[in-house]
DNA sequence: AGCGATAAGTGAACGCTGATAAGTTGTCGC
DNA sequence: GCGACAACTTATCAGCGTTCACTTATCGCT
C-alpha cells in the first residue's frame, strides 16, 4: 500500500504501465495466475483494486498483455538465431537450446504464455503480431530451408518436422520445470530408490535426437 | 439437485464413490481444476456442499484421488506394453504411441494429471504406489534393457534417455491439444497464412525422430 | 419399547475472489 | 471561478473453498 499521489490530468497512462510491471512481478513471484490477485495487484501499486479496470478490460487481458510483453523478449532471443552462422541443422540445434533454456529461466511464466490461450474477447487484429506466432512461421520456413538445401531429410512435411521439434523443447521445459521437481522431492521423502536426469544430460539429449534423426547425413 | 435421500448407517462410503464420480465427469466436461467447483460438485451429487468434507480433506485431495484413479487407467493400458513382442526399441515406439494416444484421449484431465503437483499435505506413503511413477520407473528400465540388449545406442544415461522420450510425446500432447486447437481457431479468424500439422503426422514424425535417433542401427 | 451414541448431512457464516455502479476529488481550459 | 472531465475510491454483488454448530435418522443395548 504504498499510498501513491494521484496521476496529473493527461497521465492515466502511467498507470498502466505500473499496473504491467506489478503483474509481471507478481506473476514471476507466485508463478501462477490464479494466485496473483486483482487486489494484491493494485495493492502492490498502491491504488484500490477497481482502477485497474480502467485500464484493462478484466484479469483476463491484463495477463494477456502481460504474457506478451515477455513473449517479446522471447521472440527478441529466438529470432536473430534464425539468421546465425551454419546449416540450418545446425541453427535449428540453437535455437532448440534457446528455447529450452529461456523456458527454464521463465519457469514461472512459461505455463502461463504456453499452455494457456488468449482471451476469447481478443480481437483477431490484436493478435496478428503475437511474437509466439512469428517465431513458430520461422520456425517452419527454417526447416523448410533446411529440406531445401539438403540438410534436412525430405518425406515428412516442414509442420511436422518444426512441429515435433517444437514438441521436444516444450515437453523438456515442462519437464524439467514442473515434474521434476516434486518427483525428486517427494522420492527423498519416500524411499523409493529411482535415478533422475541431470538437467543438462537431458537438454542434450533431446536436442541430439531431434536433430540427429531429421538430419541427411549422420553427424 | 437430485435430492439424494440420506443413506444408511454404515453405508456412508457410498456417498464417498459418488462424488469421485461426479467430480471426475465434471472435469472431463469442463477441462480444468478451477472450473469444477465443490459446490458444482456437490449439487450434481445432490448433497450439500460440506457433506464434501466428510470424505476429503479438501478440494486438492479430492481432485488428486481422481487423477490418481484416472492414472490407474492409464497404467492399465501402458504397463501391458513393457512386455510386448519385439525390440526394446519397437516397445519403446508402442510405448509413445500409445502414451500420446492416451493422452489426446484424455486431453480435458491431461494437463491436470502431468502439469499440476500432488497436494503439498500428501504424505509419503500416499504417493507410494502412485501409477505415474510406476510407468515412469518401467520406461527407465525398459531404456536400460535396450541399452544392455544392443538396440539402443550407449553414451546416455538411460534416464536421460527415457526422460528425453517422455519429452517428447509429453510436448507433442500438450501442443496438440492445448496450442494446436487456438491456433487453428486464431488464424482463420485473422488473415493470417500458416500451414498447420497434421495430427497422425506429427504423432508419426515424433515417435520416428525419437526412436531412430537413439537406435544402435539405423532402420 | 425406549434411550443413548453416533453416523450422515445441513445452514449459516468467514474471508477470499473477480467485477460493477455510483460517487468523490483533483486538475485543466476557458 | 466555474464547468467538464480524468483519476480514482467506496460500497457492493455473486461465487469460491472451508469451518462450525446444528439437526436428523439409524443402530445397538437394556
Amino acid at each position: 500500500m504504498s499510498s501513491r499521489v494521484r496521476l496529473r490530468k493527461g497521465e492515466g497512462e502511467q498507470l498502466r504501465r505500473e499496473i504491467l510491471d506489478a503483474t509481471r512481478d507478481l506473476l514471476a513471484d507466485l508463478g501462477s495466475m490464479e494466485l496473483v490477485s486483482i487486489r494484491s495487484i493494485a495493492h502492490r501499486v498502491g491504488v484500490s483494486s477497481p482502477s485497474i479496470y480502467l485500464h484493462f478490460r478484466d484479469k483476463e487481458h491484463l495477463l494477456y498483455e502481460v504474457c506478451r510483453e515477455v513473449f517479446e523478449d522471447f521472440a527478441a532471443r529466438l529470432i536473430p538465431l534464425f539468421s546465425a552462422e551454419g546449416t540450418a541443422l545446425e541453427r535449428l540445434r540453437l535455437l532448440g537450446r534457446e528455447y529450452i533454456r529461456w523456458g527454464l529461466e521463465h519457469a514461472a511464466l512459461y505455463p502461463v504464455l504456453f499452455l494457456g490461450e488468449p482471451p476469447a474477447a481478443m480481437e483477431a487484429e490484436e493478435l496478428k503480431g503475437d511474437p509466439g506466432i512469428v517465431v513458430l512461421e520461422g520456425l517452419v520456413a527454417l526447416v523448410r530451408n533446411g529440406i531445401e538445401e539438403g540438410a534436412i531429410l525430405p518425406g515428412r512435411s516442414p509442420e511436422a518436422i518444426a512441429w515435433a521439434m517444437w514438441s521436444g523443447a516444450h515437453g523438456a521445459v515442462l519437464l524439467l520445470t514442473s515434474s521434476l521437481p516434486w518427483i525428486e522431492e517427494h522420492l527423498t521423502a519416500s524411499d523409493i530408490e529411482m535415478d533422475l536426469p541431470d538437467t543438462d544430460e537431458l537438454i542434450d539429449t533431446v536436442i541430439d535426437a531431434l536433430s540427429r534423426s531429421f538430419a541427411a547425413q549422420p553427424a
